[in-house]
DNA sequence: TTCAGCTTCATACTAAAGTACCAAATCCGG
DNA sequence: CCGGATTTGGTACTTTAGTATGAAGCTGAA
């Protein structure tokens, strides 16, 4: 069973590829059945090929949108600084990370637990983990500090 | 209930994109019946469908995907007006106490209600009342709201 | 393959924040 | 002196925030 495991796991997208494969194959097939068949069920294969087309789309959207990280951390810094910029050194030195220099750019603007979860689609338990994490760094025990350490340090817009 | 409700928040666009596909499935059948279709373009037609299907499921996760805009209100930026001083007009219109400015000022930087009301030598009780007569004042709901609102209308430093 | 770090999420709890309503003392202008 | 606004404080309650702990999947580097 662990051996099963840690197949999936490696060949997870190959088997969901063939298992896309299959699925196009049977709905052709039923389209030739169709030709036997009552032509209402046509309606029916129409319908399924659309939404089984649809969640390929989302599908294969997610796949483009997703493992889209970090391909521009470069970003050119000029000896005279700006005064209004981000101080991308404080940034460095606070070792944060990617999701938490997300939550605490919302935590600058104001919003709740709840509010953040939504706006990034994770759940407000989520959202603690990473304020807490986050305060730890930072070395501040509530919101209000965090919001004025932050803007102290210019590591928020 | 509460369960639901949380459910409901997170998933309402899904449901709504739900909706909507099945009112373009049921417009498909309506074109269906008014435009009989060759059984030699049945194919085509097919492929048609699922290719729209497929680009309208990649146009519903970009949706999914794409980070809220940011609706907050940002202060008029007048060339002439010097950006780093306090807006004295914005604080006459808001109606502050002076109590009120004060446990605003200590608010943004980021003090607890407790250490607010130990650095104006008065109960917690008292320091509440303040907050809550100021959010009103400030048209918020929480304390990040009140700094975000009070830095941007550059009523306190 | 192994492992450390990141991300996600949950439960259970405590602490802080916030609301609603009330009440008393003070201050200040008419 | 009266009345409105301010200031102070309380009780009771609900809502958010925050902590602690555990668990699981994923990724990239060794």
């Amino acid at each position: 069973m662990e051996a099963f495991h840690r197949i999936w796991k490696k060949w997870r997208h190959l088997v969901i590829y063939g298992i896309i494969l299959g699925l196009l194959i049977i709905s052709l097939r039923l389209l030739r059945w169709k030709y036997v068949i009552a032509d209402q069920s046509l309606e029916i294969y129409i319908g399924i090929v659309a939404l089984f087309f649809m969640g390929l789309g989302v599908w294969v959207a997610m796949q483009w949108f997703k493992p889209k990280s970090n391909t521009a951390e470069e970003t050119e810094f000029i000896p005279g600084q700006e005064p209004l910029s981000i101080d991308e050194k404080a940034l460095e030195n606070l070792q944060l990370t990617q999701r938490e220099q997300e939550v605490l750019g919302l935590i600058v603007k104001g919003y709740s637990n709840l509010e953040i979860a939504e706006a990034l689609h994770l759940s407000v338990s989520t959202i603690k983990t990473h304020v807490s994490n986050l305060y730890s760094k930072l070395d501040v025990k509530r919101r209000g500090q965090a919001i004025d350490k932050a803007r102290k340090l210019r590591i928020v817009e």
